[in-house]
Formats: structure tokens, C-alpha cells, sequence
DNA sequence: GTGAAAGCGCTAACAA
DNA sequence: TTGTTAGCGCTTTCAC
């Protein structure tokens, strides 16, 4: 690797500084991190002389016998999700105002990796979001006492979590689709591993017992736009005027194959989603979709991990349906 | 941040490895790093142990004596542009699969907050990938000699790079329209501090007047699809008949304002993007756009950057016109 | 308020 | 092949 750049200067180090103005290594270092604990004038001269030297605090070494790294990882189960975008946004922002450097990980859906990502960062890390976490609950409660972690769209015991409001969002689709007269709906179910999976199907059906609505769930399925196919023929294939596929990836997915099939949306047949993602308000049609306050949530993440945000528990985000073209009156049977 | 999991033991260092196991620390050191350079017995006896113990290297303190972290930092200038996905996915496929971990972080277009990303994590990163850096030239060029940086999208003296083929994408775009009569044409300009921006706008100009098209510059707009409805506006306003956008994000913005003003695509007006994003293909109509090989790019960047890949000079990746709906006969005057 | 000195957990000479 | 030892650059007692 030593070719970007042929010689590296040594960087400028505490000693440096120290020697430079004439103090003592801890004094720099308190000036600099410090600053009340130390007079006013060396301060000034420590910092002046700092800034002349251009000397650039080395983070492993400060990290070494502080224990402290001021890096936060976020750790997200699809990176090619846009439903994680504005989780990222509000996690960055407010990892910075803390003065801490947040780190990204794409996990690909996959717990091995996540668990490989945990391992090699986690002594690197001041704390852990994993997002849509896919660890099966031993492996997570593993971590337990080893490193702060806060939970994104899943629970579990002695983990401080943010959840979107899946029995909300479910409700309002039940009832949304009930309105419009539909009497059979199909869930193409996501991956079994996601918590939030479970959460959905569970309160779709909750719902649709309550109301009189039949429901099937249907899958798993991988929860991507190419797997729409998959998923639009195995709802095609049933009695459903509706589907409720698990996430937007998976519903726009649905709408594509439903479009090349020329099954007409919502005529034939309603199409619903989960997340409000980019895409979403310009597929065709435009997705119904039960919306989620990511930035809201990622920010309220750093604050749990960061312990700045009263109340560990549980958080619940409210989840409103955005009702747009892909959900219409059922055909009449 | 005390609250996450109650009292943390304290972890397994080398020293309880080496007393638990009767050698030295270095002995350890050397079985679990340089399995090579120990007996087979004490090898074996020393991993034993290690598992037993539950051990886990502290990556802190292995970077500080060695000087690497294995941790390489890739900044991306939108992590909210479906652009980087791939170049994610492959940078990190490639990174992990030398032994190192990937960084990922989000610079949100400004060069203030890139270099603030270079400053705080520089001394902990055994190397920088700056997708779509903008940095101005003098700030780049003052990283030369203090951390190994490989550019995407983005040339520089004396840094590696991978580019994809802005010259050709725009010749391509150029020769497609006029083959479809198109006689006048505008660019939708993108941020004036992207390198790509003035690549492109030079390229397409250039194969403009070669072909004897004229060719107008309008702009800069943000590239995101909110923007791209000033871009219809403005793009509107002009004799073109068809617009040629920075990127996709702004393309699809314009579609959707053009869709919302009734103004028919391509009967009456033809748009061209670049990158082919997530979404390209399913927005309305779908988007005729210069492909980029991101994937490819994102392995190639962490190759250059290892110095893993011969010749250490600018890569240049093809870009394809992939042609959909979004641009057609040019209408008649 | 400031300096001296002891580590943080690990790597890498150097010796044995 | 293995052990001893000196740091890496910084923070943090502890004296002064």
C-alpha cells in the first residue's frame, strides 16, 4: 500500500507538541482535552503551537487507555434497502453533535456476517445499532454484557429498542383494505429471521379475525424487487384481492411482475407495503405503503446508545398508511 | 452508556491466555497471528486455550505497535443515491475477503463534512476510497502524503482512480439522440465541485458540435429527484426537445414533474440520465440512462487502494446506454 | 496548575 | 522455537 503517496511523513504526536511549547506531555493533553484544567495561558500556547505543528490527535492511541474509541457502529441487515437511508441520515447527525464518529456495516441479510462484523468491531466500538437485526436471540443475548447495543425494529430482553409500529401499520391496512371491500388478503411474508416479520403477520391476522377478513400468509420470500415475482405468483395463484407483501422492495417487486403480466393494479387486484421507501411514490402505480419515521428513529437510537435519552425502554414510532394508487375497491366476485 | 448490559467483564487479554496456558504473551501472539513461526504442539495447545478462554484480540491495541487497524474507510458523497450501492456491496466484498474491514461513511455532498470525516478518522483508517470526493484540488493534494486515498469518479495527480467512462457514456447519449432527430439538446448540470459534472457536460458538448447538435447548459441543480422538478422547469423553458440530466436522481425528478404537468414523454419531450439506479427502470416512463459497472468499480478501488491490482494508474470502466421509453423520435418542429 | 511515570493490550526486535 | 523487553501515542493517577 505504500505506493499512494511514497514516504508518509511521521505524523505529529503529543511528545511533538509537547517538546515544541515547552510542557510537559500530560499538560498538552489535558489542554487539549481539558481545557478547564489548565491555566488560561498554557492553553492558549499549547493550542497555538498544536495548530502550527498541525498535529492531528491519533485515535487509537487515545482510544488504547481510555477505552473509548467515540465510534459507533450502525449495523444494517440490507444497505441497498432505501428504507435504511434516513436512518443512516439521523444516526450520523446525531452521532456527530455527540462528537462521535459513526460507522457503517452491511450485514447482507445474512447473521453470519453480522455476527463476523460484531466480533471484529467490537472491540473497536464504543456501541452497536443493529438494525433489523437477524441474530437468532442466543447469539444475541451473548453480547449482553459485552458491549452496549440498542435494537432497530426488534425486541429483546435487556436490549433498549426502537421498533416502528408494526400492530399500528397493520391495523390500518386491515382496515383500509376492509373498506374497500376486500374479503380475502394475502401476507407474502419476508424472511424468517426478521423480527418484524412475525410482528406484521401477527397483527395482520390479529386484525382480520377481528373484522371478519380471511388472510393468508404466503412465502417466505426474499425481500428484494426480484423476488416480486415470485411473490406475485404465488398471490396470483390464491383467492386474495389484496396482497400485503412485506416491505416495499417486495411489493414494487409484485407490481413490476403484475404490470409484465397485465393484471391490472388496483382493478384485479390491491397491492400494499411496508416502509414508504424511495421508489415507492413513483412505481406504477405508486405505492399504499405504511410509512416509518426513520430519521426520527435513528436519531433516537444514538440517544439510547448514548444513554442521553430518558426512559431505556422500549420505543414505538407511529406508523400512518399513505394511501396512494395500487389500492382500490375489490372486483366483484 | 453504562445502562446496555450492566456490569462489562473484563475482557480476555493475551496475558490470561499466556498464564493460562504456561507461555508468553509473544508466544501467543505469534500462534494465533503467525501460525508458522511456533511448534505444532504449542500452537495447537495455545488456540486451545484461547477458545476456551472465550479470547477476542482487542483491534485497538493491535493497531497501535503495528500501525494498521485493517480497517479501510469508503465516503461516499450520498449514501442516500442508489448510485453507491453496488460500489458498496463490492468494495466491501473485496475488502473483507483481504482481511480487512470496511468503513462506510457519508459525506452528504460537502466537502466540509469530508474533511472532517478524512481529519477524525485518518489516523485510525490504513486507507481512504472517496467516492465522488469534493474536495477541492488543494485539500485532496494535502492528503497525499499521510494516508493511502484511491479516488471513484474523480481524477487527481498522483492518486489512483476508477472512473467510469463519462466520454463515452455522453457520445453514446449524444449519437442516440440525434439519431432520433434531435437537433437541440440541454444538460442538467449537477453540483459544480463534482468532477463527473464537467466531464460530462465537456464530453457532451464536445460530440454536440462533432455531430452538430446544439447543446445548452443548464443549471447547476442538486441532484436529487426534489430538484429535478426546477430542472423540468427550466429545462422547459428552452428550445431543447430533449434534456440530458447530471443523474439519475434528477432524471426521474424531471419525469415525475413532467408526468405532474402533462407534458408526454417522449412524444414531446425525450430525457437521458446517468448511472442507472435503483428505480430507473420502474420510474415513468422507464429511464433511458448511461449504466455504470459499480460492482466491478467497488472491487476495483479496494485492489487499487491494497495495491493488490497491477498498474496503479487511472481505471476506466465502460458504460453502456441502456435505451428504455424515456426518449424517443425527436417531434416535429 | 503542572510534571513524572505507570500503564492500556498488543507487536516486534532481540536474546536465549 | 520461545521468552524478555521495549515501545506504539495517549490518558490518568499521583506527587509536587
Amino acid at each position: 500500500m505504500t505506493h499512494t503517496g511514497g514516504r508518509r511523513p511521521r505524523p505529529v504526536t503529543l511528545q511533538d507538541v509537547a517538546r515544541e511549547a515547552g510542557v510537559a506531555v500530560s499538560t498538552v493533553s489535558r489542554a487539549l482535552a481539558n481545557p478547564g484544567r489548565v491555566s488560561a495561558r498554557t492553553r492558549e500556547h499549547v493550542d497555538q503551537v498544536a495548530r502550527r505543528l498541525g498535529y492531528r490527535p491519533n485515535l487509537i492511541a487515545r482510544a488504547l487507555p481510555s477505552g473509548r474509541s467515540n465510534m459507533l457502529a450502525l449495523l444494517v441487515a440490507d444497505i441497498t434497502n432505501p428504507h435504511h437511508f434516513g436512518l443512516v441520515r439521523g444516526a450520523e447527525a446525531q452521532a456527530r453533535a455527540a462528537g462521535y464518529t459513526l460507522v457503517l456495516g452491511d450485514t447482507q441479510g445474512s447473521h453470519e456476517l453480522e455476527a463476523d462484523h460484531l466480533d471484529r468491531l467490537g472491540s473497536a466500538m464504543d456501541g452497536f445499532v443493529l438494525a433489523s437485526s437477524r441474530l437468532p436471540e442466543p447469539a444475541l443475548q451473548a453480547l449482553l454484557g459485552r458491549c452496549p447495543v440498542v435494537l432497530f425494529n426488534r425486541e429483546a430482553d435487556g436490549f433498549p429498542s426502537v421498533v416502528t409500529d408494526s400492530e399500528d401499520g397493520s391495523r390500518q391496512v386491515v382496515e383500509h383494505l376492509a373498506a374497500l371491500g376486500h374479503r380475502r388478503i394475502a401476507y407474502l411474508a419476508g424472511p424468517v429471521d426478521a423480527w418484524v416479520d412475525g410482528q406484521r403477520w401477527r397483527a395482520l391476522s390479529r386484525h382480520a379475525a377481528r373484522i371478519g377478513v380471511e388472510i393468508a400468509r404466503l412465502g417466505p420470500f426474499a425481500p428484494t424487487v426480484e423476488h416480486g415475482s415470485a411473490a406475485a405468483d404465488v398471490g396470483l395463484a390464491g383467492p386474495a384481492t389484496a396482497l400485503v407483501a412485506f416491505n416495499d422492495l417486495l411489493a414494487i417487486g409484485v407490481l413490476r411482475r403484475l404490470e409484465h403480466l397485465r393484471v391490472r393494479v388496483p382493478e384485479q387486484l390491491s397491492v400494499v407495503g411496508f416502509d414508504d421507501i424511495f421508489g415507492s411514490d413513483f412505481c406504477h402505480p405508486p405505492l399504499t405503503t405504511v410509512t416509518s419515521p426513520v430519521e426520527e428513529a435513528g436519531r433516537a437510537l444514538i440517544d439510547l446508545l448514548l444513554g442521553t435519552r430518558a426512559g431505556h425502554a422500549g420505543l414505538v414510532l407511529p406508523t400512518p398508511l399513505r394511501v396512494r394508487d395500487s389500492t382500490g375497491p375489490a372486483p366483484r366476485a
